[in-house]
DNA sequence: TATAACCTACCATTTGGTAGGTAGTTTTGT
DNA sequence: ACAAAACTACCTACCAAATGGTAGGTTATA
């Protein structure tokens, strides 16, 4: 039941990495032991099987992700403010390649092969994430700082898939760059009420009718 | 060189539709060969090696792809309707569960684990889709039937990653219908030119500063 | 008679997992 | 205060099953 001992904290976030990388099965006991610098059985003994261990680090991530929730409300409290801050965080995460991707995105793309135990925690996540983003972007629209084109819990949820799929696409390219990119017009979008005025937080560019970046 | 037995189509068929439930990791020979009704050793007689037969089937992906494309832009010209016919193809797989989600798209997630000439070839899709997705919303906007907020370029790799975690949703939510949520909104964002004025294509809903579906 | 398409029977390695032991620390009974 | 008991955190040494892959044989067909 003891968890004091570093090791046990090191297992966890040396699979999370790895998980990171490759998902449920691109990982094995072998390779957190290899990293953590302990023996394949002493694993066993923090944590008796491979669902063990999964499933107490998605639990701690949602747990993480949560109390990040709550600080980024307690940081900033304009619904604007707190989309860009929860955009940027993941915008350095991927940058510096310190997580360059969310574990409960790249777990819940396997799905279908995943432990049970482990899949009701991960769309226990989509749930959550979905909910946060609900409230904040129906809070935005309700100050009139968002424009929303849906009811807020469908525009959540095109949120978080462009968000989800703008990590893919940084990793598929192998440019961080294109994470900002794709999160930028995402938020530029919901910031800006008409395309047509510029508002508070327009940046310059608006409309677009010629092409830049086709080629290659 | 031949290719003519089905059984060799049987084999990439079967890979295909393991590789999309659980990616590179996520299948064996061996279970590909109980799907097939063939043993092991006979899955090496036409693919020597896993790489090969994952090369080989993202290869023939990407080329069914392109086809799927060509055929795409022969049904209908205008540009908005081949983005709403691309997105109906998915609508149709994921909601009868026929290829619930892109192989490239899942084999990407992987990337960092995977064999780098099966790495190369998903890395070829993304690039090729882009640049699909750029050529019809650039035709798109220069019609005037698109409306883009920001370079044809970057506004291809929104719609891409949109649609990318769209289908993540889609999976975790174990939820066909939240695909068609989400890309209905990207189309919907993309076509109407000003969120005041209705346009040919509008169903109605457009503005919303109440929500509906939050709790849960 | 050559070859394609399969097979059985292997193989080394890796997989997640167990059994049982040891050194060090805590807890406990007296 | 202090030894016995209990527990934690690790270890070595296994295990059965699964992994990708090979060797070599059989059958049918071109």
């Amino acid at each position: 039941m003891a968890n004091s001992s570093t090791t046990y904290d090191d297992i966890l976030a040396c699979a999370r990495s790895l998980i990171v990388n490759g998902g449920y099965n691109g990982f094995s006991y072998a390779d957190v032991a290899d990293v953590v610098g302990i023996r394949k059985a002493s694993i066993h003994h923090h944590f008796p099987s491979k669902v063990d261990l999964v499933r107490t680090l998605v639990a701690r991530y949602r747990e993480e992700a949560k109390a990040g929730m709550v600080n980024l409300e307690l940081q900033v409290s304009e619904p604007v403010e707190q989309l860009r801050l929860y955009v940027g965080y993941w915008e350095a995460c991927i940058a510096d390649a310190s997580a360059p991707f969310c574990v409960c995105a790249l777990l819940a793309s396997q799905l279908p092969v995943l432990p049970e135990e482990v899949g009701v925690e991960v769309q226990a996540h989509f749930r959550y994430l979905s909910e946060w983003l609900t409230s904040v972007l129906e809070r935005g629209a309700r100050q009139g700082q968002l424009h929303l084109v849906s009811t807020p819990g469908d525009e959540a949820e095109t949120f978080m898939a462009t968000v989800h799929g703008a990590m893919l696409s940084a990793r598929a390219y192998g440019d961080p760059k294109i994470f900002g990119a794709v999160t930028g017009q995402l938020l530029e979008r919901l910031t800006s009420c008409f395309p047509c005025d510029e508002n508070r937080e327009s940046d310059g560019r608006k409309f677009y009718d010629r092409d830049e970046g086709s080629s290659t």
